[in-house]
DNA sequence: AGTTTCGGCGCC
DNA sequence: AAAGGGCGCCGAAACT
């Protein structure tokens, strides 16, 4: 069951197939079938299939009803070992990968396209160049090789194995869809906004707080417009920077009440409402496009309807087949959790080692028994607070917790001067651009930015006024996006294997993966299966920490819910 | 007229 | 009281 073989689509529509030895070379000629689902139909014996892209065969496969239990994809593993090797912004493609090999012309990558509503138009990658399988394989073989020669090259094997596992889970969550009543979101949105006027503008609701906020300042206010907003608190004796709710709420003026409100509203009426619904839901499901590691620090994406930014009371429209359930399941707090794994904090360790409430117990030594301060504290460590009150709370998490605090301050002091940073299992943080500008900035001399390559560098339009300062805040964000980096992208490693297992755990089932959301997996399953699968995601949680982090006495704790309603899960 | 950036806010 | 990480999406504003 160790069998690999490498597979290419072929030109001509069949398929190109071939048995892979240790090294990753072919052990017998090339094959040239007529089609490509029943050469892997025909194979279960396979245990792994090594092809370019799985965007571009596993939607084919899954459309002809055809599964595979794992794969292995060069063009993603090429850009987690470029990465690696400090090379971020080489071109990707396995083209370029092949071209890099023998020394010839490297192509830059095809550019990328966006999700249109509806379509599932960029899974296929028409754009891709093709590479012939005697090609490909040369370059997998390579790949094997850069392996070897990782910081932690069994991590690193690892990790490309665990992303290849989400992509494949990524595609078959594209093809299943989260179920969706558009009766139920219709219902929601008329609560909400109340009716429509016909003409396609503002429903009522939000007509009538504009007309509120109109009054309360004495003339016509828009209150979409900030620039309106801003405009009108000035003549009204306020001055304000911006018209964001934080700054808003503080305010005392009658305006603010039907203000926020109105924000609030239209912002679900804008990226949740009646167009949307129109755009993305087709036959009870919504189909966002995942892409797992769309991300620098390895988190997915959707392209394409807002997938992983489903407000609160939307989720009232995420209802389960009829005789199904709904098994959501949530990882509790696994930043602090991952933060212990990967730093080996003793104390931190030991308080992730309990399943129960994290923020609890760090707050019961750390923090007087408050909290919602530990809570701040631990995501100001993880995120990087400068000021407030996150300071002195960070001090106190420094005398508990040293080892952790350590490990992310380390990281962003690595990402302030500019060296490379990475998750548990490998995945490297991008060079900051302009790292060398910073460092001369800092010295005092101004510096150009990049020029625009079309004005032939004659003008100085890319030339950034030299303020002092400057240059230092830029490092600073650099080092809070490495700090976030290694908890943020070592808690995404530790997701891919948890979405491996519970998929592999799964398998057996009628339920399926139908979403996921960075610590958080949705299974859709017979109402009789649901107990089986949040048995399955607790063992799978518990799997993945050990084989992610190896020894550790950290928890990986999920609190699951058995519902109808995804909005009844908490 | 078409494209890019900005402001604001949804999720984690 | 004040504001830190990662994203996507929308309309409006600011551009070419």
């Amino acid at each position: 069951m160790t069998d690999r073989w490498a597979l290419a689509p072929a030109e001509d529509g069949g398929v190109e197939i071939a048995p892979l030895g240790p090294d990753g070379l072919p052990t017998g000629p090339v094959r040239r079938e007529a089609d490509l689902g029943e050469a892997v139909r025909g194979r279960p014996e396979v245990a792994r299939w090594v092809w370019r892209s799985t965007a571009e065969v596993y939607p084919r496969l899954l459309a002809t009803g055809v599964r595979v239990e794992r794969c292995y994809d060069i063009e993603d593993a090429e850009t987690l070992l470029l990465g690696h090797e400090g090379r971020y912004g080489e071109p990707r493609s396995a083209a370029a990968a092949l071209a890099r090999l023998r020394g010839g012309p490297v192509p830059p990558d095809p550019p990328q396209r966006a999700a249109e509503p509806g379509s599932q138009s960029s899974l296929f990658e028409p754009q891709a160049v093709h590479v012939p399988l005697a090609d490909l394989v040369e370059v997998y073989a390579d790949q094997q090789r850069r392996h070897d020669r990782a910081a932690h090259p069994e991590r690193m094997r690892l990790l490309t194995a665990a992303e290849s596992a989400g992509m494949l889970v990524a595609a078959e969550m594209n093809r299943a869809g989260l179920p969706w009543s558009a009766e139920v979101h219709r219902r929601v949105l008329h609560e909400l906004l109340g009716e429509r006027y016909a003409g396609g503008g503002e429903p009522r609701r939000l007509a009538e707080l504009a007309d509120e906020v109109s009054a309360a300042f004495g003339r016509r206010v828009r209150p979409d417009l900030p620039a309106d907003v801003i405009k009108a608190f000035a003549q009204a004796g306020i001055k304000i920077r911006s018209t964001r709710r934080w700054e808003i709420e503080s305010l005392d003026h009658p305006a603010v009440k039907p203000l926020v409100e109105y924000k609030k509203l239209y912002r679900i009426w804008v990226a949740h409402g009646w167009s949307w619904l129109q755009d993305w839901v087709r036959e009870g499901r919504f189909r966002p496009e995942f892409l797992a590691g769309g991300t620098v620090t390895g988190r997915w994406v959707t392209n394409g309807g807002g997938g992983l930014q489903i407000p609160k009371v939307i989720r009232r429209a995420v209802v389960a087949d009829p005789g199904w359930r709904l098994v959501v399941a949530d990882a509790d707090q696994m930043e602090p959790r991952v933060l212990a794994a990967i730093s080996r904090d003793p104390g931190l360790m030991e308080v992730a080692g309990r399943e129960s409430d994290l923020y609890q117990s760090v707050s019961d030594r750390a923090f007087s028994g408050d909290r919602a301060q530990a809570k701040l504290a631990v995501l100001g460590a993880v995120y990087g607070q400068t000021s407030g009150d996150g300071l002195k709370n960070l001090a106190a998490l420094r005398r508990r917790f040293p080892k952790a605090v350590a490990y992310v301050d380390e990281a962003a002091r690595a990402g302030e001067e500019g060296r490379l940073v990475r998750t548990w299992l490998g995945r490297t943080c991008p060079p900051a651009a302009g790292a060398a500008d910073d460092a001369a900035e800092e010295a005092g001399i101004p510096v150009l930015e990049a020029e625009d390559e079309t004005t032939g560098g004659s003008g100085a339009q890319g030339a950034r006024e030299w303020v002092p300062g400057y240059a230092s805040s830029d490092a600073r964000a650099r080092g809070r996006f490495a700090r976030n980096f290694v908890v943020q992208g070592s808690a995404a490693d530790w997701a891919l294997l948890l979405l491996a297992a519970l998929r592999q755990a799964c398998s057996g089932m009628a339920a399926e993966l139908v979403f996921f959301q960075h610590d958080e997996v949705i299974v859709h399953c017979p109402e009789e299966e649901a107990e089986a699968v949040v048995t399955a995601i607790r063992e799978a949680a518990e799997l993945a920490g050990r084989l992610t982090f190896g020894q550790t006495p950290v928890r990986f704790p999920f609190t699951t819910a058995v519902v109808e309603c995804y909005a009844d899960a908490k």
